[in-house]
DNA sequence: GCGCTGGTAGACAGACCGGTCTGTTAGCAT
DNA sequence: ATGCTAACAGACCGGTCTGTCTACCAGCGC
C-alpha cells in the first residue's frame, strides 16, 4: 500500500511550483532557497501543492505535513488559511472545476462559431489533457472514489458533472439537435469515458475514436 | 476529511457478510453471535469483507483492522493468508475483475445469439450494476484514482479494461463490424463513462442513452 | 512606541496505520 | 498420547495522521 510519499522531486507535473508570479525575485543571489517573503501569496503557495499532490496521488494519500513541506509554509499559517483538510479539498475541487470547465469553454470557442462544431470542439480539450505529462483522469472522478455520497467533496463532483451536461445540452440545443438531451448526454458520456480512458489506456487512439464518434453523433443529430 | 469508519451497520450493500454458505450453521441457538468455528473459510470471510468494504469505502479508507473486525477473524489469521494489505488488495480486484466480466459474458449471453444483440446487451449488465444499493462507479476506475501508475492494483486495471476491450473487439469482429476495432473503443468508452454516470448523475436516463447510442452505433457499424 | 496582521519554527496530543509477536485452543492423523 | 495445523485473542511496535499550541518576528498604520 505504501503509504508515505517522497517529499520532493517525484512528480511527474515537473517544475518546481511555479513560484515566480509576482516579480522582482529576492534577486541577491547567495541564499540557498529563496523561499518569497514576499506577503499573502501563502495561501496560493498551499493551494498550488495541494493542488499538484493532491491530483497526483490521491487526496488521502497526500497527509497535510506534506503539503506545507511542498508550500514551504508554517504549519499555523496552513490552518489559518485552511482551517481543516476538507476546506483545502473543497477549494481544490473548485480550483479543478475552474480549469477544467476553461479548458472546456476555450477549446469550444477555438472550434469556431458554430455550435456543432463547437460541440465536437470539446474533446480537443481532453485530449489536450490526455497528452500532458502526468495526467491521472478526470480530477473529480478521482474525488468521487476517495470520497462517500453524502460528503461534501462527493457533491462537488456531482454539481460540476451537471453543470458541464447542462452546458453541453445548451450547445446541443442551439446546434438545433432533434434531441439536445440525449445529445448531451451521449456526448458526455464520451467524455467521461475518455477521459478515464486516457489515463488507463496505454493507445492514445481512443481520444481520436471519442472526437470521431462525438463528430458523428453531432451530424446526424443536428442534421 | 473524517479518516474513520464505523465498525458495522453503515454500508449501503444490506446484508450481514452473507456467511451462511455451508449449512448446519451452529443450530445451538445460545450463543450471541454464531461465529462459525467450520475449518478454513477464514480466507473467504476476510476477501468477502474487504470486498465490500474496498468498494464502499475505497481502498486506502478502510484499514485491515475494519477488515478484520467485521471478517471475525484473528489478526494472525489474516497475516497468514495475506502477508500484506497489498496482497489483499490484489485479490480484491481479481474478484472485482472475475464478477465483472462475469456479469458482461452473461448479459451478452442473455442478449441473443446474435452478435451485434451481445454487443448492445453489454449495457445490460451496466443498467442491472447501476440500479443496486450502493453503487459506486467502477471498482477498477476506483482502484485505479488511488493507486499510482507503476504500482500492481494499476497495473491490473489496465489489463482489465484492455481485457474487456479486447473481447468486445472480438465480438465486433463476429458481427462483421467495417472497423471492429474503433467500434470497441466508441462501446467501452461509452461503457466506462457510463460506470462513473450511473454513481454520480442522480438521473438513471444516462444508462438508456448510452444503451440507445450503443444500438445506434452497432447498426451502423454492422450495416 | 504600540498594537495588529500575517508570517516563521516546531513541540505536542491523541488517534489510527500496517505489521509482528506471544500465547491459547480445537480438530485430526498418526 | 503426541504432534501438526489452523484458528483464536489481543498486546505491542514504530510511524503517520490531523489538528492545537506556544513562542517569536517583520512590517505597517496610528
Amino acid at each position: 500500500m505504501s503509504r508515505t510519499i517522497a517529499p520532493d522531486g517525484e512528480l511527474p507535473t515537473g517544475g518546481s511550483s511555479s513560484r515566480s508570479a509576482g516579480g522582482t525575485a529576492t534577486a541577491s543571489g547567495d541564499a540557498r532557497q529563496e523561499r518569497p517573503t514576499r506577503p499573502s501569496d501563502a495561501r496560493e503557495r498551499i493551494l498550488g501543492a495541494a493542488t499538484r499532490l493532491f491530483y497526483a496521488h490521491g487526496m488521502r494519500a497526500v497527509g497535510v505535513d506534506l503539503i506545507i513541506a511542498e508550500s514551504q509554509v508554517a504549519k499555523a499559517t496552513f490552518y489559518r488559511h485552511f482551517p481543516s483538510k476538507d476546506d483545502l479539498v473543497i477549494a481544490y475541487l473548485d480550483r479543478v472545476d475552474a480549469a477544467w470547465t476553461g479548458q472546456l469553454h476555450a477549446a469550444a470557442k477555438a472550434a469556431g462559431p458554430e455550435p456543432a462544431d463547437q460541440l465536437v470542439g470539446l474533446f480537443d480539450a481532453l485530449a489536450t489533457a490526455c497528452r500532458t505529462e502526468g495526467y491521472r483522469g478526470c480530477g473529480f472522478i478521482n474525488a468521487a472514489a476517495e470520497s462517500q455520497p453524502g460528503t461534501a467533496a462527493h457533491e462537488r463532483t456531482v454539481a460540476h458533472k451537471s453543470a458541464i451536461r447542462s452546458w453541453v445540452r445548451d450547445l446541443a440545443v442551439e446546434a438545433g439537435a432533434t434531441d439536445a438531451d440525449k445529445l448531451a448526454t451521449a456526448l458526455t458520456l464520451l467524455l467521461d469515458g475518455a477521459l478515464s480512458a486516457g489515463a488507463l489506456d496505454p493507445d492514445p487512439r481512443a481520444v481520436d475514436v471519442a472526437r470521431a464518434t462525438a463528430r458523428h453523433l453531432v451530424d446526424e443529430a443536428c442534421g
